[in-house]
DNA sequence: ACAATTGTACAGGATCGATGTACAAACATC
DNA sequence: GATGTTTGTACATCGATCCTGTACAATTGT
């Protein structure tokens, strides 16, 4: 289930629509099933509905749900678009930071390093089942 | 070079201090040298100084610098420390987050899964050189 | 000695996030 | 059918955070 983190400085709503995304993006919700109504995950995740219905909006402009009124959230098909030039970029770059700060941390490289290869080895297996 | 993106949400004195962090982690700067001054840094970044102050602060709360009045930021050796219970889970959900959102901006899985081996080949490859 | 440099402290202004409240439209129950 | 409930939305407000402007103390260089 989500979790969030009100200590966090990334804000609720995003916090949201990351989890949901992630778990839009494995495939967790087939095309046509309905969300919780925002008021509901709103009491779920102790926040206001609004903030839930902000990360709602945030989804439904990237394509993942529909929203009509009365009929809460719809998971949609969603084809996926073209990548832009800097699009890598902006995976990488995340990604060194994210490796930077786990390691100040002080995970280890190697435990790092098992944590990526299986997340990867976890995407091919969904490209070619 | 540093690169800041004044449109991102992400504060610009950590977008700095990410940036600088993944560059210490992967030893670009060795014990001692000097990094630029606050004003230089932030000349050439086009923010405030007291921005670029705020990042340096940050990073040596982290233990990676040594602030000394009027001698700059010194990098300082750095023992790693204990990881927590959860720190793990710090690195893995933004990384599925991540992830999640290079698919949903078109990236193919198999070049984010490629990716990612080839950052955890880099970190093994520090680990037993 | 004196000016320049450097990190720091603090106030102000703008922006943003989460909430409180109210509203219009569809649904449920009778 | 009528009425109360449910649902997503709109807008104002309060608080927090970020970036900047400005000033200052301490060291350096000449």
């Amino acid at each position: 289930m989500l979790r969030i983190d009100l200590a966090s400085r990334v804000p609720v709503y995003e916090q949201i629509a990351n989890g949901l995304r992630a778990e839009l993006v494995s495939r967790k919700f087939s095309p046509g099933e309905k969300l919780p109504t925002v008021r509901t995950l709103a009491i779920n995740l102790g926040v206001h509905h609004n903030t839930v219905a902000e990360a709602y909006r945030q989804l439904a402009n990237e394509g993942w749900l529909e929203l009509k009124r009365h009929h809460g959230a719809i998971v949609r098909e969603r084809n996926h678009p073209e990548a832009g030039p800097d699009t890598m970029e902006r995976f990488t770059r995340p990604l060194r930071e994210l490796v930077a700060k786990g390691l100040a941390d002080g995970l280890s490289p190697s435990s790092l390093a098992r944590e990526m290869i299986e997340t990867a080895r976890g995407l091919e297996e969904r490209t070619a089942p």
